[in-house]
DNA sequence: CGGTACATCTCGGCA
DNA sequence: TGCCGAGGTGTACCG
């Protein structure tokens, strides 16, 4: 639906839309959502399933004001609640669409993580996987290498290597340092491409940078499947 | 537009969507939303602006598939693309929504920083503010104040108490220890709610953490109002 | 414009 | 179910 309307949201915040033309966009699961013609892909106001969409006759006071509906949106749980004055419909159209077969990806960080397990000599001549998602106390380290000493070699993997990863990466060598199953531990912060930031800080923290290609790895991927 | 559509994305990631019946948001600035009939407000496929959007031809090939027109997004910096090949037009129309006078929030972070900042004997008897978004080199501490005995008190304040936030109240004390004008500064982490990990790390670090109740302190914030 | 921190984040995975 | 990490995150703010 196209309508001219105000917005009025009470939950985890409050907030409020003035009077405006926008879309409102009503899911099968009784979910909406409150587009402008512009920004991105999140809506101005929205209530997620699970919820209830009711209709309420404006009251005499608002029909005064130009309201000619009103519709509530709450939610089933935290009973949030949306509510939606509508000043003109200006289009209204509903559809059918059925089940969505869903999205198919491919290039994320798992498909990452992967080749560069196949591929672990990356990490430097000599170097051997121990394994991948090596579980600690605070979390899983992406992967667990042993380098051409023999000493652990833990690699922290992002797709974009930011401050965030080196301190993930920080915090795990720290704690398996203390292990002296493990120590020493060095790290290596393996990403596509590294920001400058986060570089200046691995390496301040004696933490080695490697940024990988991912069409050469995938290439190398295929071309190791064809080989055998 | 309502459409039966297949969707191909290649930008960060690749991704297919297969033939069904979707709802096609086509904004001003040229910004696509491929939706489908449920899910919450992420669209399946989406094109952010800056970008461009033209139509095609099908081919000959297209054709015989059963395409009868097709899309094409591409972002105009990241040269991302997504390529829409629509089957069946169900439903098609377009308006003019004009620009959004936009949306006005409360009971945010901002909001809970105000009201700590007027209550700041909540961090403990005798505290003083010194100022809100006090700079360092690395960013601004949300809340800097002086304890009972005129020692620095450096507050990271959240809605959800999460291990980054100690992380960040970390770094701003690690720098601020080293300013001989301020050291010693101890900090306390105050948020609405407190994740136990995040707790743990920041108790282990020295750390105070402090719960917060927003209802309350905004309770006393009208009941002060009406007082003077 | 780049970097940082917040979000009614959403979403998926795994304990 | 709850917690935790990733995201094609988006968005505001500040340098």
């Amino acid at each position: 639906m196209i309508a001219k309307c105000s917005v009025d949201y009470a939950g985890r915040l409050t907030s409020h839309l003035p009077e405006a033309t926008r879309l409102l966009m009503l899911k099968s699961d009784g979910s909406l959502l409150v587009h402008s013609d512009g920004g991105s892909y999140k809506p101005l106001n929205w209530m997620s399933p699970p919820c209830v969409f009711e209709t309420e006759e404006p009251t005499d006071e608002q029909r005064e004001a130009g309201i000619v509906d009103v519709w509530k949106v709450t939610h089933k749980k935290t009973s949030d609640q949306i509510v939606v004055s509508i000043f003109e419909v200006i289009h209204d159209s509903q559809h059918e669409l059925g089940i969505d077969p869903g999205l198919q990806k491919d290039g994320v960080e798992a498909h990452l993580q992967k080749l560069l397990a196949e591929q672990i000599d990356l990490l430097g001549d000599g170097h051997t996987l121990v394994r991948r998602e090596y579980m600690t106390a605070i979390g899983p380290v992406d992967i667990l290498a042993k380098d051409a000493a023999g000493s652990s070699v833990a690699v922290e993997l992002k797709r974009r290597g930011d401050i965030d990863g080196v301190e993930q990466l920080t915090r795990y060598l720290e704690l398996m340092n203390r292990d002296p199953l493990l120590a020493p531990v060095t790290g290596i912060f393996a990403a596509q491409e590294i920001k400058p930031q986060a570089r200046t800080l691995a390496e301040d923290r004696g933490i080695r940078c490697l940024v990988l290609d991912y069409d050469a790895m995938r290439g190398m991927d295929i071309a190791d499947g064809r080989l055998f």
